[in-house]
DNA sequence: CTGGGGATGGGGCCC
DNA sequence: TGGGCCCCATCCCCA
């Protein structure tokens, strides 16, 4: 006979036990402030502390101290009182954090819970912007991971991987002692943005450098993709990139986990979910400038700032925050989408676009080709047999590209005002021709350019 | 089929 | 810290 609730008490009485440091023998530093807790139940919970107590073992009569500095107080708070009661308080500000923590004592549950609240979180955030084609960051990050939300781990759920998805536009809410199952939420626009994402993803596979530190991708690993966040998550990660191996070497060189290899059964944890963040030498050498490294979650790309880090994330998760309001492409960078606007939508380059001439206003004309704009030198354009055309400059308006913070703003552009132009358009191919007046049009591009550099 | 060029995306790094 | 530029790799289209 069972009886269930047992272990949600036996749970409960040890966190009581913690909180009045009762037989605690073992205690951890996190940048300065003592945690007391349970050497068995750290065992227990974490693949670090596995191994970090499974080699003082031997030591048993002596308390055990651990030090940390790769995270802060909060985090380890967080991570701690998960490990004593299977509730998990996640927040936006605290999950790359948390994540980060989780990777570094190996805890995987924590990590794909982390993974399924980022990603269910930019899922929500494209739904929004979805339907307000150009919503603001601001709002988009108010709607989404801003929401706390607090997930609670079963004590069953070694019987299975951690499928969850729990999403946050749930809002806060408290989950505690179910198994994994009982919250497997999956919301159908994930569904469509993994499947939006599919061809991004096909390219991107293809696109894996093995410039990055010399590191590459082992060609029996599929490269990591947003898509792929809960396989990943789910999946017996008993692959290890060797290459990886260096980044480890190379960022954790005086920390002491060196090259600790856990394993779990099968299980190993995957060492590309290393630390995403700022490795401390710790020890720190009195000599050594502190090397800030920051680790991709997801991949074994290292990088120097955390900025950095934000934006490769997002090669990962597949946001893309930057729309183009010309023609609805959708970029992960704002330079990108800049670049995107000068090349596709304002034709900046003063050359034909057929002979590769170059071109002034007494040369050549921009056409204009639904939203694409490219110039044709007059020789191209008598080809063409549309060397006849010729456009009112001076009602043109250019595509202008929208100031920041003019991101929930529409783009103002000639679109809006054909009707008080004087086109000429072509009917087969929206071919629209305007005279170049590269005095008009390097003004416009002035005028552009401020707010684009 | 192949090579060239444009478009795009990712990283480094400066401001 | 974000914006933006530069460089490079890759994809894709077209001749």
């Amino acid at each position: 006979m069972e009886i269930s609730s047992h272990q949600f008490h036996l749970l409960q009485q040890l966190n009581e036990q913690r909180r009045q440091d009762l037989f605690c023998d073992c205690s951890i530093l996190v940048e300065g402030k003592v945690f007391k807790a349970h050497r068995n139940v750290l065992f227990a919970s974490s693949g670090y502390f596995k191994m970090l107590l499974s080699q003082s073992s031997k030591e048993t009569t002596q308390p055990t101290t651990a030090t940390f500095q790769a995270f802060s107080p909060d985090t380890f708070t967080v991570i701690l009182d998960f490990v004593y009661s299977g509730k998990l308080s996640l927040t936006g500000q605290n999950v790359i954090e948390v994540m980060s923590a989780a990777s570094y004592l190996q805890m995987t549950d924590v990590i794909s819970v982390c993974k399924t609240f980022i990603k269910s979180s930019l899922d929500i955030s494209e739904k929004e912007k979805d339907r307000y084609f150009s919503l603001s960051d601001k709002d988009v990050s108010s709607n989404g991971v801003d929401r706390s939300c607090v997930y609670g781990a079963g004590w069953r759920a070694e019987s299975s991987p951690p499928h969850s998805h729990v999403s946050p536009d749930q809002g806060t809410c408290m989950v505690g002692g179910s198994t994994w199952s009982n919250f497997n939420y999956f919301p159908t626009s994930q569904r469509n943005a993994q499947q939006q994402l599919s061809k991004h993803e096909q390219r991107q596979d293809s696109v894996k450098k093995p410039r990055h530190l010399g590191l590459q991708q082992p060609s029996d690993i599929p490269p990591y993709k947003s898509s792929k966040l809960e396989e990943r998550a789910a999946e017996p990660a008993g692959h290890i990139a060797p290459s990886e191996e260096q980044v480890q070497l190379d960022t954790e060189v005086a920390s002491p986990h060196v090259g600790y290899q856990y394993s779990q059964g099968a299980d190993v944890i995957p060492r590309s979910l290393a630390v995403s963040q700022p490795e401390h030498e710790s020890p720190r050498s009195s000599n050594d400038l502190p090397r800030m490294r920051f680790k991709c979650p997801f991949c074994t790309h290292v990088v120097k700032r955390k900025a950095d880090l934000k934006r490769h994330l997002r090669c990962h998760t597949g946001e893309r925050p930057y729309p183009c309001e010309a023609c609805g492409k959708r970029f992960s960078r704002l330079d990108h989408l800049s670049s995107h606007f000068r090349t596709i939508h304002q034709a900046c380059k003063p050359i034909c676009r057929k002979c590769k001439r170059h071109v002034t206003e007494l040369t050549g004309q921009v056409v204009q080709e639904g939203t694409r704009r490219y110039r044709l030198c007059n020789e191209c354009l008598a080809e063409a047999g549309i060397d006849s055309i010729r456009i009112d400059l001076e009602a043109e308006t250019p595509l202008e590209f929208p100031q920041d913070g003019d991101k929930d703003s529409r783009w103002h552009y000639g679109e809006d005002n054909r009707s008080d132009v004087e086109i000429v358009e072509d009917g087969s191919s929206d071919l629209v021709i305007q005279q170049v007046d590269d005095s008009e049009d390097e003004a416009d591009e002035k005028e552009v350019k401020p707010k684009i550099r």
